[in-house]
DNA sequence: GAAATATGTCAATATGGCTGACGTAAAAGG
DNA sequence: CCTTTTACGTCAGCCATATTGACATATTTC
């Protein structure tokens, strides 16, 4: 075992299978576990779930977000998403209001009280990376991000990036 | 918005409330979500889910385990767990062997073609660690592992790091 | 012998997903 | 203009994973 282990160290280059990394699949299992468990505690005071946050944080980072953009996002069916939707419309986290240019869209977009919950969200989740980072080299971020980033499905990387940093879409609002 | 954002560019000491991270936010969700897919595709040829790759993944780890440790790694009820360990069981990927000091015990082992089906898991998932690490600066695995672990809860450490790392437990079998 | 422990089991429920089929309104293309 | 496509909603049924609560059984411990 020993062997198998240490057969070179770090070695994609040459062939001979190298031995699963066991560590980094189980801290990423435990790791992402405790990350959304922040979340969990506090949407199931409002009888939300993960889905509900997953819905209110995309409308929330892109207000004025199409159905089908959101569908897309989530990859999901949009007989899952619609539940979800419908009680985040009903208790009044979101609201959809029809597409100017094509009124057969519904752009979501958060309320304020949409917005402030789905910013207690973040901010919690934020305080988790804070704790973090603050126990890492001062520049712990950049590496971090590289490393999730470089995780992501190369083909999804586009959709990806453009979507936590780029196209900001006002042009749409 | 901007000022929000730029406040100070990375302050988690003054208290003036730092701007969320939706990058590692978002990053942390579409990584994971990529991860476990791998994983996803493979088990549902065989008809089983992501808990079914929990359990054997565990039990493959630590030959030996029992009912009462491997509940505590996943967090779940025994109702929960039962469905799944009973399916590992009848299909012959586990089997359980009752303790020798205390018969009460059911240690739980994986069968050849568990250790196989549990390999080629963390294969598939390794697969995926090493093509992410060979985009990024060649010492890029400790500050992974090391910002993984960061972001568990530090009460809960201790378990993961004697499970990812130490106890081999032998002493058990 | 009583109590605690390790595990199993029955039943009901919630949540988040899926497929398939069908409907409707609006836009786009000939 | 009329047909087709698009964006969306909805009904119905199903599956996987989890939950709580109650109760059963064997074994160990005190």
């Amino acid at each position: 075992m020993d062997q198998a282990l240490q057969s070179r160290a770090q070695g994609p280059k040459e062939a001979e299978a190298s031995a699963p990394m066991f560590d980094l699949i189980e801290l990423f299992f435990f790791a992402y576990r405790d990350f959304v468990g922040d979340a969990d505690r506090l949407l199931e005071d409002i009888g939300f779930g993960r889905a509900h946050h997953r819905v209110l944080h995309f409308v929330n980072r892109q207000p004025g977000l199409m159905i089908a953009e959101l569908l897309d996002i989530l990859g999901i069916t949009k007989q899952s998403l619609n539940r979800v939707l419908k009680e985040l419309l009903d208790t009044g986290y979101v609201e959809a209001r029809p597409g100017v240019t094509d009124r057969r869209q519904r752009l979501l977009f958060p309320t304020a009280k949409g917005r402030r919950l789905a910013m207690d969200l973040s901010d919690l989740q934020s305080r988790r990376f804070e704790r973090a980072l603050s126990e890492l080299p001062k520049d712990a971020k950049l590496p971090a991000i590289d490393f999730l980033l470089a995780m992501i499905d190369p083909a999804q990387r586009d959709k990806v990036t453009s979507l936590v940093w780029g196209k900001p879409r006002e042009e749409k609002i």
